[in-house]
DNA sequence: GTCTATAACGCGATAGAC
DNA sequence: GTCTATCGCGTTATAGAC
């Protein structure tokens, strides 16, 4: 059975969504730990403690944000390009993606990936997603390794793993030095090729 | 002319001294954006605003824990070992060496490389220490790479830039899955000798 | 019941007077 | 070094309006 939103159902259900879209502007603008109430609140035109009616704590805005964060990194990576291309157009797609997603989700991923918030600790069922999520990424490039275009002198876990920190190193580095230019720009944002080249040069057959 | 310190310089000193270690202590534990100058007072058995005769605010605690951090990194990367080793030696020794010094300064490693602290910019004198140091630290890399005891397509520069994003993402990674396991354990602190070797494969000749 | 407001608490960093 | 006071923050309690 579906459920039916009432109107006043709707109503709650547009306020939670503008309260997260505010938080979210106010993260990118301030950085993800100096987000506050009643910033948000004052925005809303309304008082701090009625946003309370809405969400339990201010660490529970930033679990609903964690959560949403790993869904849509997980549609970004399903829906990369070049997934049935070569390795190397797989490689790069991938890498590409994943530094993509972070530059223009700059809040998200410091929230997802780099724990900024002293007190926050993800819920148990946005921790689940978010390791779902990451498990689903893994296996792709888990997959693509075992396609057998490659000579590895190691097991395909490590190799998957050498890949990702490659991949989080040059993202990081990206958005610490020019967290502004799109990927493909700036010292490391351009450097997603040569990567991947050097990956290929010491495994291909 | 050196100066003199009178003794109650000297006991001043050993205070300053006293409360950077008990907020590097206190960071260890909590994370570094929980430091509280309360927790500090109470150790040292004073109260809060007393603090203020020794600093003038909490992000100068954090500007000196920084400023140093950065010195002590310099010296951890100019005394590694194997410096007048093969590349492959020099390689696996900074990259170690680069995470152990993560690993064992976790605090001090958040605070310079990972702005986990809303309110805090380094200041002007910290951020010089911390440039001048960091170039240190990239002059070592191209050097090692200009022996040519390799063939690169690409230039020294961005050799040098793929092994910092590569050494970064391993320590990033590593910190994030197994903190308290040393260097060479867990699933990627046991990587670096990998890493290296597909950089060797690449671009050896 | 659902939303909002006001008042108040506790805690943190910080400024000023002694 | 202290004490006192301020200010901003997240949070709770409570009571009125729809």
């Amino acid at each position: 059975m579906a459920k039916q939103f009432t109107r006043r159902e709707q109503v709650r259900q547009e306020t939670i969504e503008e309260i997260l879209s505010i938080a979210r502007e106010e993260m990118q603008e301030n950085g993800v730990a100096a987000l506050s109430l009643g910033v948000i609140a004052k925005r809303l035109g309304m008082r701090t403690p009625s946003l309370y009616t809405y969400f339990d704590s201010k660490n529970a805005i930033y679990d609903e944000l964690f959560r949403r964060g790993f869904v849509e990194f997980g549609q970004w990576m399903d829906e990369r390009p070049h997934q049935d291309g070569t390795l190397q157009q797989n490689l790069q797609s991938a890498m590409s993606t994943y530094m993509r997603f972070a530059q223009e989700n700059q809040d998200l991923y410091q929230l997802m990936f780099q724990r900024p918030v002293p007190g926050f600790v993800p819920s148990e069922e946005s921790m689940a997603v978010s390791l779902a999520r990451l498990d689903s990424v893994r296996g792709q490039f888990t997959r693509l390794l075992e396609r057998e275009e490659i000579t590895l002198k190691i097991p395909y876990e490590e190799a998957r793993d050498l890949i990702i920190a490659f991949q989080h190193g040059l993202t990081e580095l990206h958005l610490a030095n020019s967290p502004e230019l799109p990927v493909g720009q700036g010292r490391f944002g351009k450097l997603i090729p040569q990567a991947v080249q050097i990956i290929l040069d010491a495994w291909k057959k």
